[in-house]
RNA sequence: GGGUGAUUGGCCUAGCUCGGUUAUGGCAGCGGACUUUUAAUCCGCUGGUCGGGGGUUCGAAUCCCUCAUCACCCGCCA
């Protein structure tokens, strides 16, 4: 015979009035299945529909005296005497229950209201009708119980407790259908951006986590050790060479939607593991991945916004998606530093143009020296890890003073070719890449290129990222021989695009951390 | 990596600056009243020794040391 304290012992902050109840139950306590409404947001809306205030499902000559079956979480319990209503709170909303003395019987009212707490599991069944005040509620007819919680339900309202917010996931999704809805839409947006890419014949591939070697992106690597090879293993960092590994074997448009690995710290946009789609598109360049990105966004919004392009954001601003902006990285530069001190500076050390107060055209960075470059990004205290290089300088030229503004989706377009060992070159310009960014509300959305697949300068483009981990930068990937090998058997030419769908889910969602769209968001 | 602040019953919280009789209030819980509530209301009750350890003192939730956990800011993360 199991007693109270022997619960206790186990469960320390189980409510001993509540594992009484239980006990007291036996065999009932914690029944199998419940066969019960799905939606209680449509049955709700359909009782609101059938019946006016005041009306019952069990009068005489009722115009609806079907029964149905509800289940869910009692969120709360309040009683007037004879009468009680419970708020049973499915996933995605709630429906009241109304207890009635006279109808039910003293005992079973009594019986039914003593045994059952916010918290939790109920079913009910009942006939459909409307309160006096008119709320929509099922007249139970039987209540059962179906698991109790044995801890008080906590209040977040009051409670606002990040430990229990984000280490205990359950307790804030507890919260009420506004806490999980978050959750939902996020499925959502994943559903709609991989039906989109199926729907353009690319193919879902499995790709490994555990890898020899790591690359496709800058970035620190988690460890691990792999006790059959008894030798040191990394967890993804992208997806991006597996991918395209696969383009040289024959798959032509492939894609992965899973989690990658950067062992790197944890703010508000970023979280260690995140979940990062790819995909790759054999005979596309990055302008065709461009209107595919479009697509893909487009498509989530209109699938979470009611079918409309224009999203807006909590802070009242509206984001267009219909009009996608397009500009190069140069050409951003220069319009987003227009009138900065720093471009004033510049212009008048070069004596370039009739300086008013207030009036300089922005940095043209075809026009600055190394020196000038490096002095303005040191007036930023920016430092390029594993040294200066041109191309990585006018990148950080472009975040200094460009990024934060790009409210509107805009695509940053054709890259110093630094940036990146594993992009085509631009055909017109061979200083830059072939490469786009998209940024929405500041922030990086995606990632795209014409991927390089000449072996011999990718080697030669591997080399260098070398070089600069030797030269201190710790995120520079090391040569992935695999792969070389790999594009000297023949990489069709291909367009490849990385989104970040946490953040994608983020900015959809008028969210600002990473942690709201994450069940299990690490804490720092 | 640096700095600041916090830790009081299941949850929130007063008290701590200038140490002193049985640690405040609310939610939840339990009991009672009420047949139409919407975080219902009203009355009563149970529950904590104040994050762990050490010290100062006649006496510490209140002062000091230490450990732990957490939060915030800065740095880092194209």
């Amino acid at each position: 015979m199991t007693t109270v304290d022997d619960v206790r012992a186990v469960i320390p902050n189980a409510d001993p009035e509540q594992v009484k109840k239980v006990l007291a139950l036996k065999k009932k306590a914690w029944p199998y299945t419940f066969r019960a409404e799905r939606d209680l947001v449509a049955l709700r809306a359909k009782l609101e529909a059938t019946f006016q205030p005041g009306e019952k499902g069990n009068a005489p000559g009722s115009k609806s005296t079907k029964r149905y079956k509800i289940a869910g979480r009692l969120a709360s319990k309040r009683g007037s005497g004879g009468i009680a209503f419970l708020d049973v709170e499915g996933q995605d909303g709630k429906l009241q229950a109304i207890l009635d003395k006279f109808e039910m019987g003293d005992a079973a009212f009594d019986a039914a209201l003593h045994l059952l707490n916010a918290g939790d599991w109920v079913g009910i069944a009942g006939y459909g009708m409307r309160s006096k005040r008119g709320e929509p509620s099922i007249g139970a007819e039987k209540v059962t119980l179906l698991a109790k919680s044995l801890v008080p339900l906590i209040d977040l309202r009051t409670a606002d407790n990040p430990e229990l917010r984000y280490g205990k996931p359950y307790i804030g999704l507890m919260q009420g259908p506004d806490a999980r809805r978050v959750l939902v839409q996020r499925a959502r947006i994943t559903q709609v951006v991989r039906q989109t890419l199926e729907k353009d014949g690319f193919l879902d591939v499995a790709i490994p986590v555990l890898e020899k070697v790591y690359g496709g992106a800058n970035a620190k690597p988690f460890t691990t050790k792999s006790n059959a090879k008894d030798m040191t293993m990394y967890l993804r960092i992208s997806h991006e060479l597996a991918l395209k590994k696969l383009l040289v074997g024959g798959l032509e448009r492939v894609y992965h939607v899973g989690p990658a690995f950067r062992n790197e710290d944890i703010d508000t946009t970023h979280n260690p593991e995140f979940t990062l789609m790819e995909c790759y598109a054999a005979y596309w360049d990055y302008n065709n991945m461009m209107r595919l990105t479009e697509k893909l966004f487009q498509k989530a919004v209109a699938a979470i916004n009611g079918g409309s392009l224009q999203l807006k954001r909590p802070d009242g601003t509206i984001l267009d998606f219909a009009n996608f902006q397009t500009i190069t990285m140069k050409d951003a530069i220069k319009s987003h530093s227009a009138d900065t001190p720093d471009a004033v500076t510049w212009w008048t050390e070069h004596n370039k143009a009739p300086m008013g107060a207030g009036m300089a055209p922005g940095l043209d960075v075809d026009e600055m020296t190394d020196g000038d470059i490096q002095r303005i990004l040191a007036r930023h205290d920016v430092v390029i890890r594993g040294g200066y290089a041109r191309g990585l300088g006018i990148a950080k030229l472009f975040e200094v003073f460009a990024e934060a503004k790009l409210m509107q989706p805009t695509f940053v377009i054709d890259h110093p070719k630094e940036t990146t060992p594993l992009c085509k070159a631009h055909r017109k310009d061979p200083s830059l890449v072939e490469r786009f960014e998209l940024f929405i509300a500041g922030r990086e959305h995606a990632n795209s290129y014409s991927e390089l697949n000449d072996p011999y300068a990718q080697a030669k483009a591997f080399s260098e990222q070398e070089a600069r981990r030797f030269a201190g930068d710790d995120e520079a990937p090391p040569t992935d021989q695999d792969f070389v090998d790999a594009l000297s058997h023949g990489m069709p030419p291909a367009g490849g695009l990385g989104i970040g769908i946490d953040r994608m889910v983020m900015t959809l969602l008028g969210l600002d951390s990473i942690k709201q769209v994450l069940p299990f968001p690490q804490m720092k």
